[in-house]
DNA sequence: GCCGGTCAAATGACCCATCAGTCGGTTGAC
DNA sequence: GTCAACCGACTGATGGGTCATTTGACCGGC
């Protein structure tokens, strides 16, 4: 999004840019020093992010990502190898979002006191990215496995990245006795699985709740677990102790809340 | 009749049925009741399953799927109208088994009491339903959704269906006063997630741990939660309680586990 | 300020491999 | 002899990737 007004500056006709789809578009100014073509990479890759994301990846073609970006179909293929390599730029940059988006989330100082509450913040900001921009996350965190070897090792990897932060968390807090002791790794997996499927089923089925609702239910379920417990533990998080984290649902019936 | 003796028979070379690939195959009996039929039909189906889940949906071609079936190309389409209806049907059979697999094991009498065993029972039946053939369980359970939206509305339609299952039993749990009262799809959802997830990631990742350790292990995870707990419960299952459910790990150091 | 030369950005018609689906022909079980 | 199972060559469409050509930003000389 962002880009667009960037380059629309630079393409120096004041004003109407936001032209319709299939109007003639002006033709955008040539790249010439290393950061124009770095913008115009960009641009590409912001149209494949939305192309992708609204075909899939089989039935998007180059040439709809070449007409979403205002380029020829050629040009394309001046700063991609191929499909791809298009792709896999694509997944590269949006994985770096999502982690840089929760390493934020991280730093910022935790509302709330206790084992839960990096937890916490960390959670929803994963909630919160992933439902900033559904079709693309479901694209490049679901749907990428499915594009063969290639591109299933590089998921496996950002995959394994972000278990590998969610890991260190854990060994902190286990070094702290704040967390059982339990293999760490299988720990970490276990917490982004289910963060990472709730966040995929978000994108799918809206489930009217806030991010910082479910984010207090996960993190409830992971630390306190299904069991009644009878000494009056606090739940997780600023909302009131005695009862779930979905909100003064009136709870019960078995409709679908998520 | 012993119609599958004839079928066998009439296929000629005797015992060495399994042959390679590539041989010129003898060709089979020609199908001419409904039995006949049904059983070509479900050859075809169990040659798109080793197909497709080798080379994954778009990377196989109808003609791939008819040598597999010892059939000829134009014959697949006798029996099915599409290579997305044949794919459907596939979608359709696996999910099939699945559920009976998951229902043969919580009919069959639990090993141990408590809240935990049939919930036990239930995840290492999923984890063993998914290590048995781990390429089509990666292909149906995951891949799928990439597929596009046909698929995916099927895909979701069997999700929602083991979801549904799970809520059952949870539900049944939650009046019985053996787990914590929360929304109950919510929760159905989550442990489906959690032991979908790690089923995925045991296809990928040789852990080398048994499926019933795991499911210890997810069990535990699900109905105690992470935070340490002072008064001595004891672990689902009959492992030795203090310790964790990774079987005489080392621990500590934070090697991959899973 | 103008001009023509240079070269890389940009273009899009074209090439060609791939495959889903069709159809007229063949065959074997009854 | 009949007819439906079976066959496989063919077709038509699609789309990734190439490349000869055009364009325009910049520069140095005047």
């Amino acid at each position: 999004m962002g880009s667009w007004a960037e380059s629309a500056a630079t393409n120096g006709d004041g004003g109407g840019a936001m032209s319709g789809a299939g109007t003639p578009e002006r033709r955008l100014r040539r790249a010439v020093t290393e950061e124009d073509k770095g913008r115009r990479r960009h641009e590409i890759i912001e149209a494949a992010k939305s192309t992708f994301s609204a075909k899939g990846f089989h039935a998007t073609t180059v040439a709809d990502v070449a007409r979403a970006a205002h380029l020829s179909y050629g040009s394309v293929y001046w700063y991609f190898d191929s499909k791809d390599a298009l792709f896999h730029a694509l997944m590269e940059t949006e994985a770096r979002a999502l982690r840089s988006s929760i390493q934020e989330a991280l730093a910022a100082p935790p509302a709330g006191a206790g084992a839960g509450a990096p937890l916490r913040e960390a959670v929803q900001a994963t909630f919160r990215f992933f439902e900033r921009d559904r079709a693309s996350a479901k694209l490049l965190f679901r749907d990428a496995y499915a594009l063969g070897d290639h591109f299933e090792e590089h998921l496996f990897g950002i995959y394994e990245g972000f278990v590998g932060d969610v890991e260190e968390v854990v060994v902190e807090a286990m070094d702290a006795g704040m967390i059982i002791d339990l293999p760490p790794r299988m720990v970490a997996f276990s917490v982004a699985a289910l963060i990472g499927q709730i966040a995929q089923r978000r994108i799918v089925t809206d489930d009217g709740l806030e991010a910082g609702v479910v984010a207090d239910f996960v993190v409830s379920l992971l630390l306190y677990g299904l069991l009644p417990r009878s000494f009056g533990q606090s739940r997780v998080g600023p909302g009131d102790p005695g009862r779930t984290g979905a909100g003064g649902e009136p709870g019960e019936s078995g409709g679908p809340l998520i």
